[in-house]
DNA sequence: TCAAAAGTGTTCCGTATACACCCATGC
DNA sequence: GCATGGGTGTATACGGAACACTTTTGA
């Protein structure tokens, strides 16, 4: 009668460290695709949600419990033979991280996406897909502040802008943009050093969600 | 044991007919929910694509055979309790479409959107979601064409936006916009007198998809 | 004193907006 | 002729790009 289908989650989960953005995997130690790196994932149980299964799968599977990560749906993948051992489908979740500690106890590890070429199953195209959200959300959105501490300097959320899109930001324009768009940043006050030079202020993420107008990645 | 869940695809299709955006409905005859307006939907074959399977609902389910319908996936609905009777995680397909008539073999209809408050399952949600996408893709895709004929005119289009988006647009600055877009519009060279006063040339849509720079709804 | 980075001011330019105006048809 | 809608021209405003310049620290 009506076809059953082992329904998975599978997590895109980005950061920018060393100056790259860098998605959260694990080196796969079996077949199929034996040594092939891999995005975390874990097939939804009979009465989860999707949201609580993708917070599930990145507390439990990618070593995250807890972790202040963005998590929105990306896209489901569905076609048969993406598996080989049996047909799934697959709810991808995008989520934007700051740069945090890999859990080695999950054996999850960052890596460049430049350099995740060879990956199992359709992960290449579905972390593609997440890169590529990633870049769009971050033109008309405040998201790119997910990507940073708690604390951040408008610089460092700079070049996290410069990292995603792959070019280069004049600072001067940068720091208009986002330190006049109400509520994107809310300065603490402090200041610091960090990045050498005149100190910046801190800023922590403000509560406005989208950016009008937009800032154009070309 | 891994779970296995039946997953369906459930179409938001939508077209402009009678200045008010519609979408393709049926009336359920049967509980749960008898009585109330639900989208065509269908369960996916175990060797079935999404997008095939969203194809074959279109053509089987909602009576649209063939029909120049662009299809694009949505979002996925899952939560355990949507549908009362079993547990279905549900992919839906938004599809946006030129003023066809529906099928009443099918027993579809169209439905102002404006009025479909009580729907069943959670298909308002998806229905609401559906439209919010559609809103957005028109500021920065040229896809307002897909609600169009295959031979349209400027002002054919403009009604589109405008009624997408509620609100009345410049016809003169409209005109320049979709003209001056590379690759938005191809000219036909044959011209309609069909909406009164001087000829309007009639349009194909062109090969461009995305808006450079978008055409912001405020 | 100098380098480095933060932050401000200013000029220039492209695009949206608002609207005056002309064009080509049906009645 | 006149109403109706199609299509062009033009002045203004707003926001982004480019860049000169000042500020504030560490070395």
């Amino acid at each position: 009668m009506i076809p059953r289908i082992p329904v998975s989650v599978d997590l895109v989960v980005l950061t920018v460290r060393s100056q790259q953005l860098s998605a959260l995997v694990w080196r796969r130690d079996r077949p199929p695709y034996e040594g092939r790196w891999a995005l975390s994932g874990g097939f939804i149980k009979l009465e989860e949600d999707l949201p609580a299964a993708a917070a599930r799968v990145l507390a439990e599977r990618a070593g995250l419990p807890g972790a202040p990560v963005h998590l929105e749906q990306l896209q489901t993948y569905g076609y048969p033979d993406r598996d080989p051992r049996q047909r799934v489908v697959s709810v991808a979740y995008l989520g934007l991280a700051p740069d945090l500690p890999a859990s080695t106890e999950a054996h999850m590890s960052w890596q460049p996406v430049a350099e995740l070429t060879e990956m199992a199953f359709d992960h290449r195209r579905i972390m593609l897909d997440g890169v590529e959200r990633a870049r769009a959300k971050l033109e008309y959105t405040s998201l790119g502040a997910a990507f940073c501490p708690p604390e951040f300097t408008v610089a460092e959320l700079r070049r996290v802008y410069e990292i995603v899109w792959g070019r280069p930001l004049d600072p001067r324009n940068f720091h208009r943009k986002v330190t006049k768009t109400e509520g994107f940043l809310v300065q603490t006050g402090r200041t610091t050093t960090r990045d050498g030079g005149r100190p910046a202020m801190l800023h922590r993420r403000g509560p406005a969600v989208l950016l009008h107008p937009p800032m154009l990645r070309i």
